[in-house]
This record gives C-alpha cells, sequence and structure tokens, in this order.
DNA sequence: TTTGATAATGAACATTCGTTCAGATAACTT
DNA sequence: AAGTTATCTGAACGAATGTTCATTATCAAA
C-alpha cells in the first residue's frame, strides 16, 4: 500500500495540526510521540514529514497561530468609546476568546519552554502586543480620571491571569453558563481598577 | 567503583528531589531523563532507585510535599481579626509563599497531567482545601457586609490566578521588590471583592 | 489512456528511554 | 579487626524515540 484512496494535503495538513494539539495539550509535547500523532490522523509516522519539517515545527506552527488569530479577533473588535467601555469589551472577549480555544490556549502557557530561543522569543513579542492592547486602556482610564492604579503593567498582567484562569475550572455545561461567567469577571476587573 | 567515599542517604536523597525539581521545572517531567537527574547528582542513573520506586513517585513526592508545606504554612498564620484582616493575611501570605517556591509552584501547575489518577485525585485535595481557606474567608466577608460578591467559588479562583500570575513575570532585582509587589496586588484584590 | 505529480507506506537508522541486578566498596557495629 | 549493612557502579534489557528514504498507489492533467 502507498498512497490511500480519498487521500490529499488540504485534508490531511489540518488533521495533523488538531490532532497534534489536542495530544499534545493532553499529555505535554514532549510525552507524545510522532508515531501517536499519525496514529490519531490514521498515517504513518513517516507520513508527518510531508507536513512539518520537525516536531518542534508543529508545536511552533500551533502557537504562532493561535496569537495570530488571537491579534485579529481582538483587532476586528469595535473600538470606540470611553476607557471603561473599552474595558468591558476587552474583558468579555478575552474570556470568549479563551474559553473557545481551551486545549491552545493550555498550550501557549505550558510549552513555550519546548521552543528554541528564536521562536520563543517571537512568540513572547505576540504575547507582549497582546498586553500592550489591555494596558493601553488602562492608561486611558488612569488619565481619564475614572481608573486608579499604582502601576499599569502589573495590573494588565494580574486581570490577564485572572482572566485566564477561567479556563483552569471552567467546565461546559457546568453549574455556571459563560455569559454569568463574563458577568462575574467583568464586575471584580471593573472594581479592581476602579479610582 | 561502588559505594563513594563521603556518601549518605541523608545526602543523597534530598539532592535527587532537589535536582529533579529543578530539572522538571526547567525542561519539563517528560523531558527530563532518569540519567540527566543522576548526572546533576553526580551518581549513575541506578542508585536514583534506592530513593524512589519510578520516576513518577519522584514527581509526587515533590507535589505532594509542596502542598503540604503550602497548607502547614498557611495553618501556622495568625488567625483573628475580621474578614478583611484576614484576606489581607491571605494575599501577602500567599505572594510570599509562592515567590520563595517559584520551581515547584511552576511544576504544581504544569504537570499534574502526568500523574497516574489516584495520586491526582490526591493532590486535587490538597489544592481544594486550600481554596476553601480563602473561600472562607470570603465568606466571612459576605456576612460581615465588607465583601460584596456574586460567588464566593468563583471570587476564589479568580483571587488565586491574580496571585499566582505574580509567578510568570516576576523576577528578583527586577523593577519592583517583593513588597511592593505584595501591596499593588492586595490594593487589587482588596477592591474586587469590596461591598 | 497514458503520464507526471502527489500522498502515503513500511522498513530501517542510530539513540535514548526507564528499570533491573549482580558485584564492589565504604561506613558502621561489635 | 572482623563482619554486617548501606550505598553505588556498570552493564544489560527490551521498548520506544525522531527522522530518512526507496518504493508504491492514487489523483489530476494531457
Amino acid at each position: 500500500m502507498a498512497r490511500k484512496t480519498g487521500s490529499h494535503s488540504d485534508i490531511t495538513g489540518p488533521r495533523i495540526r488538531a490532532e497534534a494539539q489536542r495530544l499534545f495539550a493532553r499529555h505535554g509535547f514532549a510525552a507524545v510521540s510522532m508515531r501517536q500523532i499519525a496514529a490519531a490522523v490514521g498515517v504513518q509516522a513517516g507520513a508527518l514529514y510531508l507536513y512539518t519539517a520537525d516536531k518542534e515545527s508543529l508545536l511552533v506552527d500551533l502557537l504562532k497561530g493561535h496569537m495570530d488569530d488571537l491579534l485579529a479577533a481582538w483587532a476586528a473588535q469595535p473600538r470606540g468609546g470611553g476607557a471603561l467601555a473599552r474595558l468591558e469589551r476587552f474583558v468579555r472577549f478575552h474570556i470568549r476568546f479563551h474559553l473557545d480555544r481551551a486545549e491552545v490556549v493550555f498550550l501557549s502557557y505550558m510549552e513555550l519552554r519546548n521552543l528554541g530561543p528564536e521562536n520563543f522569543a517571537q512568540i513572547e513579542a505576540l504575547r507582549r502586543s497582546y498586553e500592550n492592547e489591555l494596558e493601553a486602556i488602562l492608561k486611558a482610564g488612569q488619565a481619564e480620571g475614572v481608573f486608579a492604579l499604582p502601576d499599569t503593567k502589573l495590573a494588565t498582567l494580574a486581570i490577564i491571569a485572572m482572566l485566564t484562569g477561567v479556563n483552569t475550572w471552567f467546565r461546559e455545561g457546568g453549574r455556571l453558563s459563560r455569559d454569568t461567567v463574563e458577568e462575574i469577571y467583568w464586575d471584580m476587573a471593573r472594581k479592581a481598577v476602579a479610582a
């Protein structure tokens, strides 16, 4: 046997990335073998190398793709209004976007250390530019007098950590709906930065 | 060669745990081999099995030991006062304790999935009992009327996520001292739960 | 229908992995 | 000083690792 009936790179490529994401998130990058990914896709290990240079590239593609999606989705959000309205948009957007992508979010926080220095720096820069979006809002609110913060950078990191923390406990169909969670976290975030 | 001069299980045992903690935190549990740990200690791989049943036990010991330390240290803190004073103690304690143990904290958040189900459940129970300490404070404050929270469980998780987030960016000798960080986070936490 | 590009196999590669164990040496006990 | 116990070595085990490659089957174009 060689090429399979109905096989197509437009299909196999995305499936490899999807299965890799799932397995990396579940067991960790180092704990997952190329053969496991191949088996999940329904293919032999050698075939993976038609789609990725090596194992690390597979991870880098997932992480970089995620950060690009995040920044693009945020850029597509409405932009006007005062600092308070913009902060509310950010909080709700962050929770929604991250809950929708629990697997790759998990990866982004856990597997950065498996990257080479150059890849690491690249992802880190993307993350910093996302953080800067929130910090700009906090600075604006500070200037408007609606926020009172001793340190906007720290507040940025504190809020993002708090919001991303939702991913560690939220379960679909649990006690609380996404909307309720959004509401409660927005309430806390608003008060935490309030003047 | 066999037994080394000056060798003692009181020395080698702790050193193995220390090096394992360092390496696991730096590269991830699955990415570190028993031979790497042994080399860091200055011993052959086989010698590790005088001190641990297998690789997973090494991880479990670190994680369980950390949670025990955490709960014991919190239990040793002063206990009286109103909810606000108790919350302040919790916030400052949490930041200090976690900053002092960055490596094992990192491990505790990253490597739970490398545990078997029974070990996982055990660690998870310890963590939940730590969370309950904070939730009790929030409930008391709610009853006193000094806190206003739609959901004390969510607020518990949100605050812990925010506080533990310090570990992801704090660097000794950086722009801010530990005391300043403690101060700023206490300010935000206080406001976030305020009535 | 023939032909060339595409997609996959499956075997092989040198390493490395966690773990075991008989044998050797140092430290402690008497 | 002799005997016992504690500590470690070094080699070995089979299994699994990431990656390469000659070969083959299918698809798309002529």
